[in-house]
DNA sequence: GATTAGCATTCTTGAGTCCAGAGTGCTAAA
DNA sequence: TTTAGCACTCTGGACTCAAGAATGCTAATC
């Protein structure tokens, strides 16, 4: 789709105007209306030839014959490539997330919180994802006897993640002790995955020699006290209320709304496409590949990072008819305030 | 509203039968119809002088001249009042139930499930709370040195609610477990709130003669590590997107989303219609009182108790048009296996 | 050769009309 | 007390119609 002769300063242009314009009305965009927008008096002749290129290119469909032009995914494309990246967040927006965001220490509040703020600024849904998945290190574990039969058990991860669960196990706390100490001593520092490898391979080799302490460890792995799968990510998911007011097709906004409660399939999508390594923003137009209720939806995310490490990600998914210029400004404004925040009490 | 002359057997039947037949249609309903399905062969005219009675003592609404009928709030009042409560839930339901939530020990655990269960039989919005107020029990606090200046603090409620935060703090581990024993001491099964107030006062009492114990608590409370506000509750809304079907006006079903989406609001609505004190399921029709964008829509909850301690609660928000019966006995069988699961491990 | 004016043509959208269908209320008969 | 009959009301879908917005093409113009 992507074809055809390389795009001129005039194509550009008028690609351009069509794109801000469809995103601002909605609308269709027809020759008419952008001959009388735009700077250099074109006529509306003119400008229907060149639309007839961009539309040859891939670049603009047309809903049906006689109405105007709207711009397809490769066109949001060039569109955002060729934005400068230079606008800065309003005073306004900024207020917003200062108020929101200041002056927290912990991890998941930020990003609950974040995920509130970008929907409030995007006007659209805002996404983030405290990972959780295998390759955390262990920071520490701690364990504490509840009731007759209950253990709680807190894990947390270097990356400041923390996660309880309470247990059904009935050990005295000397034990739980003792096991703590066990793993804290041997095992701080190891990716979650690694440790319940490990761990998994001794009990299995050690079986015939279980001491006190092997056996409360067993009791304390099998119960899932050391789980750290894929479910154990926090997801945070706010402003789906949003996107009423976009999707015109009933069918289809009640599904969308179905796959944004589901948080497995969005934890995948964000992983599928914000790869941590790349440090900026990142757009991704047309997430149909990923989930099909999602056609001519869009993601503007970026990792969320303290320091080295990163400890999920932020996003927004809205229409492809959302305001890149703004969204990327405020996600990559959050990403950067991530850090900063966070970073200063380490 | 709910006047005029007490109802008699034949009205009863035929506001029964209106209500059901609304319920599970949709459309008014008109005296052709009815006569139709009425076992006693009685003509649409007389049903028609009946219903004009009914209409009079404010069961029924008419949406315009010549249109069926449709019930009042006080129709569905009368008709969840004379519902047996006998039906007992699908075997199909029951298995869902039971593949969801058996096996679970974690009280948050099991709500995030019920709140995902409750959605998922009803075909409407399931919610729970886990009270996390001031009138908690404290069972114990664990404070841990994360960082350079960060301290985790875990903070457990003898409901078994687990609540944890990370601080931005500079203290030893040898002072955090002094404070944490001085706490745990001194307070165990305080409510939050008496423990707060208490702990407030010595703070003030002892300003002059602080030691390094005293200096270590205070800094930990100011951090916030033993708030338990009302924000502190446990909130989660599963099956929102159910309610696209149902409502037809695009400006309140997002009013609606929106207002789900704000948890102390539903906290607030949980809080004030379903007391702690009494037993069973209960219904409350007509939720604009409280939330204007909930006109139109009921809560059908329980508590959700562990022995004698209340959880917190569960709840389903639907339509007035919700299938009453089955939603009922599917919140209140939940509700007892609440307490039979927990309860096991007590 | 690039640009533009002109024009026939296509397609959507909203307004207006019409009619069948469903329901009501009332009166009079059973 | 119940029911049949009937005039009347209101909604909603089908249809038509005209205005408006765009388009593509051809021919004239710079």
């Amino acid at each position: 789709m992507p074809s055809g002769p390389p795009i001129g300063e005039r194509e550009r242009e008028i690609l351009t105007a069509i794109v801000e314009t469809f995103i601002a009305t909605g609308d269709p965009v027809g020759s008419r209306t952008l001959a009388r927008s735009n700077r250099e008096g074109l006529s509306p002749a003119t400008i229907r030839n060149v639309m007839a290129d961009l539309a040859d290119a891939g670049y603009l469909e047309q809903p049906h014959t006689s109405a105007g032009r709207v711009p397809s995914s490769e066109a949001y494309r060039y569109y955002v490539e060729q934005l400068t990246g230079k606008a800065s967040l309003s005073q306004e927006d900024q207020g917003i997330i200062q108020d929101s965001l200041h002056g927290i220490s912990d991890v998941q509040e930020f990003m609950e919180r974040t995920s509130h703020v970008l929907s409030l600024i995007s006007h659209n849904v805002g996404i983030t994802v405290a990972v959780g998945g295998p390759k955390n290190a262990l920071e520490h574990v701690y364990f504490s006897r509840l009731g007759d039969q209950k253990v709680l058990a807190v894990l947390v991860t270097r990356a400041g993640l923390v996660r309880d669960r309470v247990l059904r196990l009935d050990l005295p706390q000397a034990d739980l002790d003792a096991a703590a100490r066990f793993i804290n001593e041997n095992f701080r520092g190891w990716t979650m995955e690694a440790m319940r490898t490990e761990l998994s391979r001794r009990l299995e080799q050690e079986r015939s020699e279980y001491d006190r302490l092997m056996t409360s460890v067993e009791q304390l792995y099998r119960q899932g006290a050391l789980a750290a799968d894929e479910t154990a990510q926090v997801v945070f998911v706010e402003g789906a209320s949003n996107l009423v007011t976009g999707e015109q097709d009933r069918q289809r906004l009640q599904e969308l709304l179905h796959t944004l409660e589901e948080k497995q399939k969005i934890v995948e999508l964000l992983g599928a496409y914000l790869d941590a390594k790349q440090e900026a923003v990142r757009v991704v137009i047309g997430l149909d590949e990923a989930l099909p209720s999602m056609r001519n939806f869009v993601l503007i995310g970026a990792p969320a990072r303290v320091g080295d490490d990163v400890m999920g990600s932020l996003a927004v998914i809205g229409p492809t008819r959302i305001d890149y210029q703004h969204t990327m400004t405020a996600v990559s404004y959050i990403a950067r305030l991530f850090d900063k925040i966070l970073n200063e009490s380490e």
